[in-house]
Formats: structure tokens, C-alpha cells, sequence
DNA sequence: CAATATCAGATTGACATATATCAATTACCC
DNA sequence: GGGTAATTGATATATGTCAATCTGATATTG
């Protein structure tokens, strides 16, 4: 169903088979299978899949049936509206230990958006028919699923609203502190996205990136190179991504 | 608490005191007070508040607490974005037999909008608080308002994404056209709305849209005036949505 | 009751700015 | 050394800004 490199159901070792999606998070929400008895997180568990995906791949392709949430074990990847001509914006980056959800699973089961993978990756396939059978039973498990999706609402939401009402300049700054902070937490930190990409997540045309880029290197406020980007006036880029 | 005009708990009859709140709905899910055992909606509903708004009045306020759930009555509300430099996005049209809620509710407990009432307005605010004691003892309470949420996002999020993929007759296109099919469902209809306001919803200047509005008279897509729309090639109009 | 004043919103035009596009180079990695 | 990504410059397009005028609703006056 999925373009899928390897399938490696480890039935052998329940260690293996719950540890990886048992240590994901996302934006500070409780992990949603804590609340589940043994016994649920069995069933739920039992037939998952652990899926490898070469840096490249699609995961999920937008507007396809959603049918499986996501737990990401090792790796990065990009969430990716597609609109039409072939412009796409990237809307959010995910990583190691952080679980997917389409956001409308409960109500179209429809992808809104295409997942792929910016490195190679392993990540698990949950199919979310078992997550529903025990909404109904364990309220526990179904308030921490609507925290879930409460939390990446918000992200999201907050993300589009800054790229609606932001210059590119904020926007820009938006996205070098969302490096910085939340992907790779260093300073001079070294990135595996194209400038492509990075245009993508700031709504903008590479070379207008880029055009930015250069301005925030003349005024101080940054070093770049290819791959790496030092911020050196901090304060500066948040102001400029608060101005707007 | 908030900006008031009128306090008035008609407690003499429960059929008045509930039925306005059960009749609500919202993008086609279900009514979350359904799923309520009748002593759980007294306790619920037995201390809600109707309240009554004059057109122009702030219902809710961005960034202030959000400790309560706005059932609509009668009337019709915007909600806003609002950004910095005084810039407002309107995100969405509410009516009569709506919910609002946050959209974080269960997170932050925190208006990401302005909500501000277009007409005089009839609303209830019921607590959240008196919500999340029921999350976890009735789970299909629960599921109810996880698709309650589910399908806000999934709207708002559309909306957000067709805001930022689309160029200017796009979005004046999915203006038109959703207050033709959700909010006034005829054709031709009235509007209440200002320019301004349908500029809003569209995300440019009320000189922009004006201008797109003629050049739609021009093609001969649409009639317009003062405060009516008359779309005549409604098929044109998708294909221009569609094309962004 | 008609004539007029008033005011907010609607419209138009000229212009400024933000951003995208296209076509070269140039730099870097295998 | 060949290919992809990065960069730069010149230009086109999309959109916003500002100022002026127009329109229609309501209020005011005689």
C-alpha cells in the first residue's frame, strides 16, 4: 500500500515491538498509549508495522485514505501541503519519538497532507481502526488522543496564521529560530534541508529566500553557508519575526 | 466577565434551558450533548449562561482565558485572526445552531481569535471545566467532541491553506462561493458583511477585492451591488477557485 | 413632507512596494 | 569533470497604499 523498503514485524521481543512508539511525544502532550492497560496496548501493538523509508521517499501521499497513524523511531521528515502548479509548502518538520496523526482522522480519514522522508527513516504504521475500538472504553486513552490533536491543531494553526499575516523578512526569521529552537537545538547549527526546503517552510520562492538570507548576513544579524546557519544577534531575528 | 448586555437564566424551564444548546451542530458532526446521560446535561447546562450581544460587540477576545464553550442561538459572528500592525483575517462565518470552541481547549485554555458578533447575538457560554469532568466518565461524550474539534480543524485548516496556495480572484472566488453555499444558501443573497469584511475573509485589501468583484461583473461571472451578489456562471467561478 | 446636510462605506485611479519569474553564472560535492 | 544546488541580476507581476471622488442611507431642517 505504501512505498515501503523493508518490513520487519520484531515479534519475537515485545521490547522492541512497544519501546519505540511507547517513547514518542509531540509539542509537550502526554504520550497518547500511556493510558492504555497492558492488555490494550497489546492489541494495539500486536500487528503494527516497522516500516524503513529511504531519505526521498513519500510516506504518506496527500488525499489518500488515512488508515494508520505514525510513530517516527529514527529519523526526519517533512509534512508538505501540495497545492495546485506544483507549489508546496512545507508545514511543519518531524523527528525521532514524535507520533503523526493526519488531524481529521476521526472524522474524513483522509490525508491533508504528504509526509516524506529527508533522511532515511524508521517509523512505525499503527492502523487507526484499533485506536478507535478503545476510544470507546478507555476515556484515559481518549483524552490523551484529544490532547494530541489539540496541540498539533494549535502548532499548525499557528504556523499558517504567521505565514498569512508575515513579510517575508518574518517569516525568514520565523524559520531559522524554528531551526534552531525546535529541530536541531544548537547554534551555528548544521541542516540537512535544501534552500528549497527552507523557502518552502517560509512560503517563498528560493531565491527570495535567499535574497533574505543575504540581507540578515549583511545587517550581522546571521552567518550562513551552505549548509549551516550561525545566529549571531538573536534578539534582532526575534524581533523581526515579531514585527511581522 | 464579558462585555454583556444582557444576563437572563431562564431557570424556570428546562426545556428552555437546554433545547437551544442541543440543537446545535457543526460541519456535520454530531451534537456533543447527545451523548449525555440526562443527569450529566443538568449538571452541565444547569449553571450555562445566555447571554446577548449588539452587533459590533467582541464576544470572545484574543489571548484572554478561554474557560467557555459558545453555543449560538440566533445571530450571526466572525472570527478573527488579528495580527500586528492591525491587520485581521476573518477564518470563519458562525451562525445560528453553531458550537465554538477554541480549538485548544484541551491544551492551553487560551482564545487563539476575536470572536465578534456581526448581528445582535443570542449565545450560551457553558464552562469547560464542567466539560472535562465528563471526558473521562462518558467516553462517547468524548469521542463526540473529539470529532467536534476534528472537524473544526479540518475546516479551518482548509481555509488556511486556500489563503495561502491561491491568488487574489482565487480567494474572492471561495468567498463568494461559501457564502452562497454555508452561510446564506440562495442565489442571489444579501449580505450583511462589509467590503472590508469580505476582504478580510479573503486576505487582501478592500480595494482588491473591490477590484476583483468588477472584474468578475466585467466577465460577466457575478452581479453585484452594495450589499448583494448574484453569481451567474457558477461554474466559472469553481474553475477560478479551483485554479487558484 | 420635501429638500438638504451629513457621514460612512464603496469605488476609482495613480503610484509604491512585495514578491515571483527567468536567465545567467557560480560554487560545491561525488 | 559533470551535475545539482546556490547565488545573482534584470525584469515582470501581484498586491498594497494613498488620495480623491462617489454613492446611498440616515438625520436634520424648514
Amino acid at each position: 500500500m505504501h512505498a515501503s523498503t523493508t518490513i520487519n514485524n520484531c515479534d519475537s521481543c515485545d521490547g522492541c515491538k512497544y519501546n519505540c512508539c511507547l517513547n514518542t511525544s509531540n509539542c509537550g502532550a502526554t504520550n497518547i498509549f500511556n493510558g492504555l492497560t497492558p492488555v490494550e496496548l497489546h492489541s494495539i501493538m500486536e500487528n503494527k508495522r516497522q516500516i524503513k523509508f529511504r531519505a526521498g521517499e513519500t510516506i504518506t501521499k496527500q488525499n489518500t485514505p488515512l488508515t494508520h497513524l505514525i510513530c517516527i523511531k529514527s529519523g526526519m521528515a517533512k509534512v508538505v501541503a501540495e497545492g495546485p502548479k506544483g507549489k508546496n509548502l512545507i508545514i511543519d518538520i518531524i523527528k525521532d519519538n514524535n507520533i503523526f496523526t493526519g488531524g481529521g482522522t476521526v472524522i474524513d480519514d483522509s490525508h491533508h497532507f504528504t509526509v516524506a522522508a529527508l533522511t532515511d527513516i524508521e517509523c512505525c504504521f499503527i492502523e487507526t481502526s484499533k485506536i478507535f475500538t478503545f476510544l470507546g472504553i478507555n476515556s484515559s486513552f481518549a483524552i490523551d488522543l484529544m490532547k494530541l490533536y489539540n496541540s498539533q491543531h494549535i502548532k499548525m494553526h499557528n504556523t499558517l496564521i504567521n505565514l498569512i499575516h508575515k513579510y517575508m523578512p518574518g517569516r525568514v526569521a520565523d524559520t531559522l529560530l524554528y531551526l534552531k529552537n525546535e529541530i536541531y537545538d544548537s547554534n551555528p547549527y548544521q541542516f540537512i534541508l535544501t534552500k528549497q526546503e527552507l523557502a518552502d517552510m517560509s512560503g517563498m520562492t528560493k531565491e527570495s529566500f535567499i535574497r533574505n538570507l543575504k540581507d540578515f548576513e549583511d545587517s550581522g544579524i546571521i552567518n550562513h553557508s551552505r549548509n549551516s546557519i550561525h545566529i549571531l544577534k538573536e534578539e534582532d531575528l526575534i524581533e523581526i519575526s515579531r514585527n511581522g
